[in-house]
DNA sequence: TATTGCTTTCAGTATTTTTTGAAAGTATAA
DNA sequence: TTATACTTTCAAAAAATACTGAAAGCAATA
């Protein structure tokens, strides 16, 4: 396969990825593009190589800069901003997990904790039943939590060593 | 918080998340009440209660069926469908990790591994940092394919406990 | 200060996804 | 066999989401 074509499936690959995990597919195809580019990218070239309009460019490299995924950088001489994506893999693993983190799996937390003062005059099934489903689900919500509170300060191959020699052992 | 109420917000939350990680909120919804109920509910009474039409539900019922997660149980004398939800939470999160390895995780496997094939007649900068980045990105998708593989054979307590272990030792 | 080159915004438009509801399908019972 | 009770399907409608492009903003230089 040749480059060209390789980069085009893999930019294409991280869209479909993004989509079906509630990530808008040009903000996922620009970093896909950002990710395998050794140089810095101006906004004229993501559009021209994405063919997408200017405003979409701009938005979607936006939220890319506020996830800290992407950087602007500054060419000497140009006008122009360029911008440069996260390259290390597991920081960029790292940062999605700590965004989503935030942004969905601790305001479910608080629910669930809430949801657990649930009451009711008369102690029935229903209630007994929806009590303890609650509070499976915020067991788990609170393993995954720490678990990725874990991921943040973990070294990448110390990490899967770890985790992988529990199951092999 | 009384019980309905906090119901309501369980199921909404459900299906807020859903949305979040690509599946459809109505599917999550009914997902949230099978869970909650103690009784297996009939399309009818879905319907009545997430104010969604007969179609809609039969649609995300289904597909819920399809993802293992809910059963068709027969009730003695009555003629119409009643279903239950898998109530087990560990098997729940299972059950989803498995679907989505399957339908999401595989295929980007396979393709990363076709993308480790890409040469160029000039072994520039570009190639090799391409080769560097899918190389990377290949090794993190083992490692959580890895990882997926062995909690479908866990047994939740043993996993919490051995994976949170590392991190506190 | 005016011009130029570039960035940002956002109302309107297009696309994608989800939902509806009515018709067709199926199975049980009369 | 026909009626009844229920389920499934799917074309069309609605809703949600993403994208465009032109205008307004901003900052560097002539």
């Amino acid at each position: 396969m040749q480059l060209l074509e390789a980069k085009k499936q893999f930019v294409q690959a991280w869209g479909a990825l993004g989509s079906q995990w509630g990530i808008n597919k040009t903000m996922a195809q620009i970093h896909a593009l950002m990710m395998v580019s050794t140089e810095p990218l101006s906004t004229e070239e993501i559009m021209e190589e994405l063919s997408i309009s200017r405003g979409n460019a701009n938005m979607n490299i936006r939220e890319l800069t506020d996830w800290g995924l992407v950087t602007k950088v500054f060419k000497a001489g140009e006008r122009r901003d360029y911008f440069v994506g996260e390259k290390e893999v597991w920081k960029i693993a790292k940062q999605v997990a700590k965004i989503r983190k935030t942004r969905e799996l601790d305001p479910i937390l608080k629910l669930l904790e809430q949801l657990k003062t649930v009451n009711a005059h008369i102690k029935n099934d229903e209630l007994k039943h929806f009590q303890k489903m609650v509070n499976d689900v915020h067991k788990l919500a609170v393993n995954v939590d720490r678990l990725i509170e874990s991921i943040f300060k973990a070294e990448e191959s110390w990490f899967w060593d770890k985790i992988l020699k529990i199951f092999t052992k």
